[in-house]
Order: C-alpha cells, then sequence, then structure tokens
DNA sequence: TTGCGATCCATTTTT
DNA sequence: TGGATCGCAA
C-alpha cells in the first residue's frame, strides 16, 4: 500500500466532515489523490463501499481512479465501490428502477445512428425560413445544448447558431424567432420518433432520471437512500443538467466535489465554471477549500502558465506553485510547418529514448484538435515509434466494426430500424428502397423468429437471412457469433473495403475478446453504446501495448500528465482559433483554459511548437487572430527559444533572438 | 433504383 | 487527408 503524504490543505479537505465540499484544485494540485484519499477515509471511518459513489465526467478518469483505489488500499475490501461517468450511472439508476422511469427496455442510440435519425426526419435540402440550409448536425446541437444548459430553445439557437450574440440584439432575436419553429419541428419529431421506436439518446439517459427524480419525491427518496457519499470528480466540466441530477442527492447524501475552474473546457456542452464559483450559495450546507501546491510540474512551468492565466481578463485567483521546485525551462520552437513540426517531435522523442533513457510513455504529444495529430502519427509509423492515440474514433465507432455489429443489434431488438437499415444497405443490390420496403414488411411481426421467416421469402441473397439466424441460435455467446458473422458476410466485406480489409479484419479479433466478457448479444451491443472498452487506438506495438508514447487531444488529456509534453500548432489562428474569436470572448477565455490544460500536463520538459509566421505577429494588428494570439507579449525569460534547421533556413525568417540548443548535431537525419 | 466515379468540402472538443 | 455529397450510367 502506497501511503502518500497528504500535505495540510489536503488533509482538512480529505476529512471534512461537514455536509457538502467544493475542493478547488489547481492542475496538479494532487486532485485524484485527494478524492482517492477522502474514499479511503471513508472507507477507513466504517461506511461500507457500496454506499460511496465516485462520479466522473470521461470514462478515462472514472476507471482511473477506481483503478487506483484498489490498487493503493489494501486490507479493507473495495467490492461494491463504484466509479462511474454520469451516463452509465443513470442507466444503472433506469435499469434498477424500472417501475419509476419506464425506460428500461430502450435502444440506446449513439451518436451516428442519432445523426442519421435526424437526417431521415429532414429530408435532403432541408432550409430555413433566411434560405440557409440547416444542418442536421446542427439541429442536433442546438437540441443537445438546450438539454444539457437546461435552457429555452431561443437561448440554445443564440448560443450555438449565432455566435453567442447578445441577449438585446433585436436582428438576431428577429432571426431566432422567424426560424425557431423549423427547428422545433423537426426536434419535436425527433422527440416523437424516439418515443415511437424506444430508443434514448445520451442526453435522454440524464434527463430521464434527473427530471424523474425531481418529480418525484418518493423515488427521489428512494433512490438517494442508496448512497451516503457521492464523490464527483472534474466537477467545473458538470453542467446544468447535471447540477439538477445532483440536487435530487443534497437531502441524503454528503457530496465531495472536486474541480478547477480554470481548466473548465466543456462550455460547449453547456457546463460553466462560473456555476463553480456560486457553489456555496447554490448547494445548502456546503463549503468550500483549495489546494495550490502543485506536485507535478517544475516552477519554470508553472511561471508559463501562471501567466498565461493571469493574462486573462477573468479572475481565476490562481498561482500555483511547484513543490518540486527548478527545473528547465519551457522551449519554444519555431518551425517551418506542420511537417517539419511532426519530424522535430518525433526526433526529439526518439533522443529521449536513446540518448536520456526514457520510456516512450514519457512522451506525450497534445493537440487541440485530432485532426492536428494526423502529421505526427505518420511520422511515428514511418520512425517505428510506438504510439497511442487518445481521444480518437474508437474500434466501437468505425464502419467495419459497426457493419458487423448491425446483424446483431437487430437480434438483440429486432424493431431497431436504424439498425435494421444499416444492415440492409451493406448488401448488394440493396438500396434506400427496397431497404425501406423490406424493414416495413418485417418489423411489424410479432417475433424475431417470425420477422426472419418472412425476410427469408422475400427472396434475398441467402447470406441475409442466414447471418440473423446464426447469431439468433448463439444469443449467449456473442464471441462465437462475431465469428460466425464474419463468416457469412466477409464475402460482401471483402467487397466492399477491398485491400482495406486485410487490416481491418484484425480488429475482429480484439471484438471478440471483448465480447467475451458479457453475458449475451443484449448485454453486448447496449454495452458498447455507453462504453466502448476499445476507445483507444494502439498501433506500431513493436514494444507491445505497455510503452507507447501518448498523442492525445487536450481535452482528453485532462488528468493525465507526462515527463516530456510537446504542444503541437501554439500559433496564431490556433490559439484561440478564430472560430472561437467570431463566438466572442467567451470562447476566447475557454480557448485560453484549453491552453492552460496543455501547459499543465508537463512535469520536466515542456516543448511548445509554433510556425515560423508566429514570429511576426503584431499585437496591435486589425487581425484579432494576430492581436489575440495568446503568447503574443510572452516575457523572454520565461522560455528558451530555439528553431528547426528547415525554419532557420528559411530567408523570410528574420528572427533576432537566440537560437539556444541548437547545433549541427540537433538536425535531423535526411537519410 | 442502385452503384460508381468525380468533385468538392472542411477539419474542436465528449457522453 | 479523406469524407460526404452530387450527378450520371447501367
Amino acid at each position: 500500500m502506497i501511503e502518500e503524504e497528504l500535505n495540510e490543505q489536503q488533509r482538512k479537505a480529505v476529512e471534512y466532515d461537514g455536509k457538502h465540499l467544493l475542493v478547488v484544485a489547481g492542475a496538479g494540485t494532487g486532485k485524484t489523490r485527494t478524492i482517492i484519499a477522502r474514499a479511503k477515509h471513508l472507507l477507513q471511518q466504517g461506511v461500507p463501499a457500496n454506499r460511496i459513489l465516485i462520479l466522473s465526467f470521461t470514462r478515462k478518469s472514472a476507471r482511473e481512479i477506481v483503478e487506483r483505489i484498489k490498487s493503493e488500499i489494501g486490507g479493507i475490501t473495495v467490492e461494491g465501490l463504484r466509479g462511474q461517468t454520469f451516463h452509465s450511472w443513470c442507466m444503472d439508476v433506469i435499469m434498477n428502477n424500472p417501475k419509476v422511469f419506464m425506460h428500461h427496455e430502450y435502444t440506446l442510440l449513439d451518436e451516428e445512428d442519432r445523426e442519421s435519425c435526424v437526417k431521415l426526419l429532414c429530408g435532403k435540402g432541408l432550409r430555413d425560413k433566411e434560405k440557409h440550409v440547416v444542418k442536421p448536425a446542427s439541429i442536433l446541437e442546438v437540441y443537445s445544448f438546450a438539454i444539457n444548459a437546461c435552457c429555452s430553445l431561443s437561448d440554445a439557437m443564440r448560443m450555438k447558431l449565432y455566435d453567442n450574440a447578445s441577449r438585446e440584439d433585436p436582428a438576431t432575436l428577429k432571426s431566432i424567432e422567424l426560424n425557431k419553429p423549423v427547428y422545433e419541428d423537426i426536434i419535436k419529431r425527433y422527440m416523437a420518433y424516439k418515443t415511437v421506436h424506444k430508443y434514448m439518446d445520451y442526453d435522454d439517459i440524464l434527463n430521464v432520471v434527473s427530471k424523474g427524480l425531481k418529480k418525484n419525491a418518493e423515488a427521489r427518496r428512494f433512490v438517494s437512500s442508496r448512497y451516503d457519499h457521492i464523490l464527483v470528480d472534474e466537477m467545473q466540466d458538470t453542467n446544468p443538467l447535471q447540477y439538477e441530477l445532483l440536487s435530487s442527492f443534497y437531502e441524503r447524501c454528503h457530496l465531495f466535489c472536486v474541480g478547477d475552474d480554470a481548466q473548465s473546457i466543456y462550455a460547449f456542452r453547456g457546463a460553466d465554471f462560473k456555476t463553480m464559483h456560486n457553489f456555496t450559495s447554490v448547494v445548502p450546507q456546503s463549503e468550500m477549500m483549495k489546494l495550490t501546491l502543485n506536485y507535478r510540474s517544475t516552477q519554470e512551468i508553472l511561471d508559463l502558465s501562471n501567466w498565461v492565466l493571469a493574462k486573462s481578463p477573468l479572475h481565476y485567483d490562481k498561482e500555483l506553485t511547484a513543490a518540486r521546485g527548478k527545473g528547465k525551462k519551457p522551449v519554444v520552437v519555431t518551425c517551418e510547418n506542420e511537417w517539419d513540426e511532426a519530424n522535430d517531435v518525433t526526433e526529439k522523442i526518439r533522443r529521449s529514448i536513446v540518448d536520456k533513457g526514457a520510456k516512450y510513455e514519457d512522451n506525450m504529444v497534445l493537440s487541440r484538435s485530432l485532426y492536428g495529430l494526423r502529421t505526427v502519427e505518420s511520422q511515428c509509423i514511418s520512425k517505428k515509434i510506438p504510439y497511442i492515440i487518445f481521444g480518437g474514433v474508437g474500434l466501437m465507432q468505425s464502419k467495419h466494426v459497426r457493419d458487423v455489429v448491425s446483424p446483431m443489434r437487430i437480434v438483440a431488438n429486432y424493431k431497431d430500424e436504424l439498425a435494421w437499415m444499416r444492415y440492409l444497405l451493406l448488401w448488394r443490390g440493396i438500396g434506400e428502397v427496397s431497404a425501406s420496403r423490406i424493414i416495413n414488411n418485417v418489423i411489424e411481426e410479432e417475433t424475431l423468429d417470425k420477422c426472419l421467416d418472412k425476410l427469408a421469402g422475400n427472396g434475398l441473397q441467402e447470406e441475409i437471412t442466414l447471418t440473423l439466424r446464426n447469431i439468433s441460435n448463439m444469443q449467449f455467446s456473442p464471441s462465437q457469433a462475431i465469428a460466425k458473422t464474419l463468416e457469412t458476410m466477409e464475402d460482401r466485406l471483402k467487397e466492399l473495403y477491398k485491400d482495406e480489409w486485410k487490416w481491418r479484419k484484425q480488429d475482429f479479433e480484439v471484438l471478440q475478446e471483448v465480447a467475451l466478457g458479457t453475458a449475451g448479444i443484449q448485454e453486448f451491443v447496449s454495452e458498447y453504446v455507453l462504453d466502448p472498452k476499445l476507445e483507444t487506438t494502439v498501433k506500431q506495438g513493436e514494444n507491445g501495448p505497455e510503452d507507447a508514447c501518448i498523442l492525445t487531444t487536450i481535452h482528453s488529456a485532462k488528468g493525465l500528465e507526462a515527463n516530456i509534453c510537446y504542444l503541437l500548432k501554439a500559433s496564431p489562428a490556433s490559439f484561440p482559433t478564430p472560430r472561437s474569436i467570431e463566438s466572442g470572448p467567451d470562447a476566447v477565455e475557454e480557448e485560453r483554459r484549453c491552453l492552460y490544460v496543455a501547459l499543465t500536463r508537463a512535469k520536466d520538459e515542456l516543448h511548445i511548437y509554433r510556425n515560423v509566421h508566429s514570429i511576426h505577429v503584431d499585437p496591435q494588428s486589425e487581425d484579432p487572430t494576430e492581436s489575440l494570439y495568446f503568447f503574443n507579449e510572452m516575457p523572454d525569460e520565461l522560455v528558451e527559444k530555439e528553431a528547426t534547421r528547415t525554419a532557420r533556413l528559411n530567408p523570410e525568417m528574420d528572427y533576432q533572438g537566440p537560437v539556444v540548443g541548437f547545433d549541427v548535431t540537433d538536425d535531423f537525419d535526411f537519410g
């Protein structure tokens, strides 16, 4: 057992014995450690493990916390201790209380299903009253925001479609009022469609429980009496809907919430970090505490992070101090373009291994977007550097896996129209029209078997029915069902994916592995929507998956740390993005917090990349991408500067400052 | 109606 | 870079 020392602030929080507590914890101040210590403290006080609930925002951190508790707490039984996302917890609540919520036999829609659903309802070429094209995705965005932020449709439209324009702007208001019926119509039809087909989307999971508990005092009493303590991680990402949900537990449970307002980067999902500032007035009988001592980074890295935050017009009241003391200054690397950047990053990674004896996993590459990781990824491949991508499209979302899962979904719930559609369209000779006809013909039957009999009567290719029958006969061995499905579908899949099939096929071995952990088709298909266990993609497993460098989006990096961090594309027009500039100051500040999250991941070394053109940026420029650039006017003493060879050879580059850490041996290998 | 090829498009972030 | 969409031929 690792008995890590808690500092005074942490200990006070951990041993808090009032009702509700919010711990405002800066980056690297031991947020997770505090939650774990709290859980441990409660267990030692004799609180049964099954009366403690740990909630987090992402699956990754929920999983990590529970794993760490299990490994760090010896001697006490942690059986029944649960760490879940808000979504998976609410799903459990729905399943355990079927009579209260009445949604236990609904099929979950994932993001893609949901979009095809709305596409269906929109028809093609839908336009609003001002003749602008309305994209199904933006309807969903507005709808989802309204639910999560608990706001009106008009407000959601204003935030999402009108760049968060002022509430008073008459032109905007007029436009919203004019177009609202268009959105309202589709949304209503979407909601009706979900009800008819017994579908539930991500937002419904929270909404059903939150509203259900709020309305029904009896249910509230019953459900909340299941727990004594609720520990909430990443509190700054909690949106109004989740607040509402938690409010049903104020009375009977103790809340222990941990978060950092400066790391709030989920405003696009309705989270508002300012709510955290009001915690003590919103939550009755609550108190607030702070953690300010940083254990992760060296002072130099924190100095830069503090500077970024201090330049914000918002007041974060944060000045982190490094418990570890001095180290190396962050390095700003100027490069020519993204290939030059990727080359330099991968070269540094390679050298950290060869020269310094580091492991691959000591290296973390951070990017604003998934897209931005591409170049580094391809360099990793050509240089044979093993890597893991966090925040990537999981295996479960990939096309070929969904293809194979679709017949399984049909068997799990043969009324699942969307699954039928996807499955039938796969086959040669069946397009949208025939597929709809077949579905209408078949779906009214009373049992799956009758359904299949009727399907067979349609004179279709034999494999279409055979695949479904096979799965139906293997209801309780999903792994074998996958194998059998591959047999009957392989010819068609080969035809569809051509030479890609060779590598796509390998994914199914992993999928079968996952399926072994579930009791049946039913469980397999519903679990994968909520918790696709394969959300990371490991490639280039030269040293096996145990040691690989981490490529991640900043959003997925929250809670992670690494000795050496590389922040990509920290150039103007990237920090902040033009898009956020258009959306106003709030969005720009969210970008700043994003940058802050990125900087504070680094323990020892931080390399910040920007392109050559960033050097010419004029803070007085008319162009907001230049004037708002976060690294404008950065004091020289905070960082070291260097340039890649290519950038340096660029004749246009008239950078006068010192070029540090650059010599011939520093260059990359052209051969 | 289906399926293929060409063209154009845009690229935040997550449950 | 690929992805989604559009238009055209079978």
